[in-house]
DNA sequence: TTTTTTACCTACCGAATGGTCGGTAAAAAT
DNA sequence: ATTTTTACCGACCATTCGGTAGGTAAAAAA
């Protein structure tokens, strides 16, 4: 597929090298990820590594931004499937970042590194990006049922609630706390919207 | 102040220890903290460390316990003082815990720590007592205005929303995030409680 | 007063860390 | 046919890592 130009034998193929280096880091996190790790998952040397990119810090921002494509492509873009009702549309959305964070039982890969580098982070500026517009995208589908205002103060609740989940998800192993949250979100969506002003 | 016997000068109190430690460990998280960091924090050199505990790993497991313990005297205590009514005591806890995570802008300890190290994480044992005792008090406020499984429900549930709310807050240092929470939480609860059954 | 216990230090260990250097081989460009 | 460009590797580097060994000094216990 897709051979790139002016290169010899390419051991593998950069999504596929991506995609290897988004399941350590998400497994084992940033700091305690090491070159020599990636370089094992991905069938490369170290110093193979260092060709392609600069430093750890460099490969994980590409990581990350790759990680953030994969997300729109796989999650937000449920909420342009138009030919489904927004409540199918919403839990349809919900039920794949599902997927998603009980894949390895690793949760949401955003958030677990945002709380771990966090302050002024490195990676604050994608992880803003990923989380904000995870937001909105909830809050476009919400708006189809919702005055303007309130779907986006909900998107964002929203979010924040499954976040939370999500982290009880992670601590106990429960998958019900996920369970209930999709279940109770979209029963939230079903009825007339009884918030408060 | 309670000095301790049979000991030799003291360069640094047990509990002034713990609280340098757990704020290292708070700053920089578990896997990018090194014995080094904690022996400059705490004035000792990193031999010293070991003669109090055997590995990292069990230091950082008593550093936890001492913020669970912090966190049981500091924030779920709130949920005892009777005299105040339940919405002001709700609302003292969340601002409270608010206090905390706004520090030095780093959230929750226990959430940052249980997003870090995770899966089967070497801390989760306390890290699951933490967050389910904290839904568990703010499910007791609930009770006195809400039907038992309903206010166990929402107790979770908003413990839920609000490290989704911190989570935000960390990555964009807008605090009006858990300001906005405090506010539709105590809002929320200062009404008849229009939930769906 | 001697012995024990404790708190802590200096110096060190092997292993792992992020990162570099100088190659080699193959495809592509000339 | 030659040169350039590229992908990659083996060996290496300084530093830091978690952790250990052996000692010192002082308080407490005897």
């Amino acid at each position: 597929m897709g051979k790139r130009l002016g290169m010899p034998v390419q051991k593998i193929e950069k999504n596929d090298f991506l995609l290897r280096c988004w399941e350590v880091f998400h497994l084992n996190g940033y700091y305690n990820t090491s070159m020599q790790n990636l370089a094992e998952a991905t069938g490369l040397q170290k110093a193979g590594l260092y060709h392609h990119y600069p430093t750890k810090e460099d490969l994980m921002r590409r990581v990350m931004q790759y990680a953030l494509d994969e997300f729109r492509a796989y999650v937000l873009a449920v909420a342009d499937e138009l030919d489904l009702p927004p409540e199918q549309r919403l839990e349809k959305l919900l039920r794949r970042h599902k997927k998603l964070a009980t894949l390895h039982r690793r949760g949401c890969f955003f958030a677990n590194i945002a709380l771990e580098t966090g302050r002024e982070g490195q990676f604050n500026e994608v992880l803003k990006t990923a989380m904000t517009e995870w937001a909105a995208t909830v809050g476009r589908i919400l708006l189809e049922r919702l005055p303007a205002e309130q779907a986006e103060r909900e998107g964002l609740r929203l979010v924040m609630e499954y976040e939370g989940a999500v982290l009880f998800y992670k601590l106990t192993g429960e998958e019900q706390y996920l369970e209930d949250y999709v279940h109770r979100t979209v029963a939230l969506f079903n009825r007339p919207a009884p918030m408060p002003a």
